[in-house]
DNA sequence: GGGAATATTCCC
DNA sequence: GGGAATATTCCC
């Protein structure tokens, strides 16, 4: 229904309806305070929000309380609704945006994401999400490397011993999922199979009742 | 012709052909080198080439020694030309591109830009183009680097390094997979639905003819 | 996940 | 014209 087309005509010193607010920019340190929310918000809310009259529920919706927001299907996801939302299809973009808004990834086995301050019917808590971003902050780069390696130096091993855990269970994961996908694709021919063999024995035996 | 239509399928990880260039970032402060082009500038320039043949020259055209180019026609161009190269149909978002390139306005009369490396056959001097950009730091580069160097100095701190960069491969690795796996299962399910429906129209055509 | 470069928008 | 915020891409 909605369909905001991505590219509207807009000469000149165009201005979106997108974050267009009457003040200034963003209150630098201060408590959490209504303001306007970004236009990534906006859309990634409104997008659910179209779910609820829609039958997009099958490719992105609220989970059951309304307190985060699962991609069913990242395909469908990326190539229909991004596009009508964003100035792209990328699935890898979307998730981008997310982890800068702060949200979280919920679970390992489906594409959930989390915040706080994003859920079912609370539009008016947009405002209070913020994009994370290292202020660039008085003090220069190579200060801060130089006393954040400092911080480490003494654990180094134990760093390197997690570091290694955590590889060898990425890789053993990585076979796990090399495996489904295997299964799924053998799934797959035999499904075909299946249906190809079936046809065919369906139209001869209606060919021989007619 | 060129029909570069502005979002194309690109699922997951995308990587878009646009910048994609082998080894680091700029070279801060060296001598003018031959670079990857930005983006930005190939289109451009691709953009007043397609001219040369078609008659997209009533529209936006290199100027007679081909020395800078001019918008005749910035209703056309933004309307049709320029979300066949970009991401949007702002005229203002394109000269503040050019801005950003270092481009002058010629004229006040009509909307002609200028820059000394960006002229008619010379797609080989784009990449002496650079954005200007004052850079955040007051400390100069040299300071920057040197500080970095000092920090990778043991062979603890390497292997930490690598085990890294591998661990983020994994992760990326991982992701790429689990974007497969639901791609698999939605085909699957896509099958299965259509062996079933398949198998009741059958089925019931096969009653009516008993 | 996130740093950093480039692109797009918004505003002065 | 350009500073600065947000968006998108690219890469680790």
């Amino acid at each position: 229904m909605v369909d905001k087309s991505v590219v509207e005509l807009n000469l000149g010193l165009g201005k979106n309806n997108d974050n267009v607010v009457g003040g200034g920019h963003a209150h630098a340190g201060q408590s959490p305070r209504q303001r306007c929310p970004a236009p990534f918000l906006l859309k990634t809310y409104d997008l659910l929000e179209e779910g609820e009259s829609e039958d997009i529920t099958k490719i992105v919706s609220w989970n059951e309380e309304g307190t985060s927001f699962v991609v069913w299907s990242p395909a469908e996801f990326s190539e229909h609704t991004l596009p009508r939302y964003f100035k792209h299809n990328n699935f890898s973009s979307f998730i981008r945006q997310l982890n800068t808004y702060g949200f979280k990834k919920m679970s390992s086995k489906r594409w959930e994401f989390k915040h706080e301050k994003f859920q079912r019917g609370c539009r008016h808590m947009l405002g209070e999400i913020t994009r994370k971003k290292c202020e660039p902050s008085v003090f220069p780069a190579y200060l801060k490397s130089s006393s954040e390696e400092n911080a480490t130096s003494s654990t180094e091993e134990n760093n390197e011993q997690v570091l290694m855990e955590e590889n060898k269970n990425l890789k053993k994961e990585r076979l796990e999922l090399q495996m489904q996908i295997d299964e799924c694709k053998e799934l797959e021919m035999k499904l075909l199979a299946c249906l190809s063999q079936f046809m065919d024995t369906q139209q001869s035996k209606i060919r021989r009742l007619c």
